[in-house]
DNA sequence: ATCAAAGTTGTGAGCGCTAACAATTGCATC
DNA sequence: GATGCAATTGTTAGCGCTCACAACTTTGAT
């Protein structure tokens, strides 16, 4: 910096005025630094920079099962938006949710002096592990959470269930099961819960509630148990991977879907639409989650301000694994 | 540290060899200095001691589709071999890969004075705009590169084509088409050279090579004209994903797998044992080419060895897809 | 011409840490 | 008990930057 300085004949001051956007600095003044900058290539020193003002222009993002679908595009959404607003971004995901693990990340996190927190760990419970640590830095976290003042932005997925089963019950069906995420999943009570609702709103009695794991193959095991009972007319599925094992199972166990029982899944994974048949869902924007979280986050940084949650729609999309009831 | 170094009566000089693990401090002290250590909450301040030390104990993860499977997964395990290291993770995301967005997000590493740099952009090219940023800093690419010095560590991807290929021999077919990657992807023109290779070693001709984008929807359409051309036996996909839309569009054109057709993918995503029927595929395990590629980095970092590049073996899953030609 | 107010630039200190060196202590040897 | 050497501890400087404040320059009103 003092090399800027001598070149542009200022002093190291006007140097840092000029990185800093200063008002009170003179066009011409300004102009010859920066030249001086790109002349000498200068990079201003961000160790030094953040010793003095105490930040580190670093976002932590705490995140599980990230290379899942949903998790894997909100750290996008989260990590370009992150990087336009000039933060850097340091990920830690945890191979397991444990309150160990997750205070370590967290010390992780603060040993590095992070400036804020996002955290998608989809797991109740978790926030209460980070309690004392919204003291130190502000924390947003993506999905809804017990905690009102921590949340930053939430599909609707209450609602996004609840499309799926109206759905269904305008094709005419009364026998509605659920495969469910596991019961420890924010994501997966939230979804239970809209079909839950939409069933009670139509005055049919929730049964058949199955709780699978999210993978493909749960859903094909339990699609397997289902195609033997023949109980349900329709199955909500709780994400497309459980689906896509259900459609598997459905297919070996010679139940026609839709003729004989229709499926929604949830998610609307690229592949959805290629499956046999092609999968009803429904969409959610999980970059437009992350980058929204990161908003907030910035606000609260920025302007201390508390912004509200914000709330993001998913959307039906109908395709080929639902129709009217027939039987 | 100074508030330490008073409650265990040394000097602040004391505290910080305790916590850099010099070997010159008496038993005593250090758990005199440990104590105050925890009894004050203490942690040390990164920037200053960035500031001197002039490294930042982080790495930086450049990353393209890193929602994809195989990006996803190696940025777990690069993340995770560098935490367990010390090392903090910043990533970078590519939204799309330009000479621009790379040197712009090698900008913001050089700002924040990363130690090292993960590539994991599959694209050609790539690393020649990367060339100058090697010299300043200690550069590891995941797969191969046309740079034998850059190149971490590898999934041999063309042998991994020619197992797929060589079943598909044994089997008893000789005409084996590909559909591939596109061809501005590394991953993609290795197996495309396996799947050449395999062929030529056989006595065959390599033909009907078709040029995918790793979709469901394209491996549809292209199925679907492979399903009216009807001149293969047999069909090698570059991805499991392209792989689904093939099967639904055989599916729907009546064409059986493996009875009329045998289908090959590549990635083994736990998906794919659900698919209908069930795919035979390449097994690759990216997470732990993410750990070698750390592993080879903090090596080359902190002793300044160059180790050789690691090659990671796929592995041939045998499903349903595939079956002896019939006809 | 004179002064005050505003705009512009420079100076010195210090953020929290580690490296180099200086000073002290302990211990074996004579 | 004196001496030398190693092990241990303390002292000082400075990494590159920003902040607070001081000093200087311009401007415009009197």
């Amino acid at each position: 910096m003092e090399d800027v300085a001598r070149v542009a004949g200022v002093s190291h001051q006007t140097v840092s005025r000029v990185l800093n956007n200063h008002p009170n600095v003179s066009t011409k003044t300004r102009e010859r630094v920066e030249q001086a900058i790109t002349e000498l290539g200068y990079r201003r020193n961000t160790a030094a920079r953040s010793l003095v003002t105490r930040r580190s222009q670093t976002i932590g993002v705490l995140g599980s099962e990230l290379a899942q679908y949903g998790p894997s595009h909100t750290l996008l959404g989260v990590q370009q938006a992150a990087r336009d607003a000039g933060y850097f971004v340091s990920v830690a995901g945890l191979r397991e949710v444990t309150p160990e693990t997750i205070k370590d990340a967290m010390a992780h996190f603060m040993d590095q002096g992070v400036d804020g927190i996002v955290v998608t760990v989809p797991h109740p419970g978790t926030f209460d592990v980070l309690k004392d640590i919204t003291a130190q830095v502000p924390l947003v976290a993506v999905g809804s959470v017990g905690d009102e003042h921590l949340s930053g932005a939430t599909v609707d997925q209450r609602e996004g269930a609840r499309l799926a089963v109206q759905h269904l019950l305008e094709l005419g069906h009364k026998h509605i099961g659920h495969l469910s995420g596991p019961a420890d999943w924010i994501d997966a009570v939230a979804r239970t819960e809209g079909w839950r609702d939409a069933l009670r709103e139509a005055g049919l009695e929730p049964a058949a509630l199955i709780e699978g794991d999210w993978s493909a193959e749960c859903g094909y095991l339990e699609g397997l148990k289902i195609a033997a009972e023949r109980s349900m007319t329709a199955l909500f599925v709780a994400n497309d991977q459980m689906a896509l094992g259900v459609l598997r199972a459905f297919h070996e166990a010679g139940v026609r879907v839709p003729a004989d029982i229709s499926v929604v899944g949830f998610d609307d994974q690229p592949e959805a639409a290629y499956f046999i048949p092609p999968l009803t869902t429904v969409a959610q924007d999980f970059e437009e989650l992350g980058e929204r979280c990161i908003g907030l986050l910035l606000d609260r940084l920025e302007t201390g301000a508390t912004g509200t949650p914000v709330t993001v729609k998913p959307r039906l999309v109908v395709r080929a694994t639902t129709a009217p009831i027939s039987s």
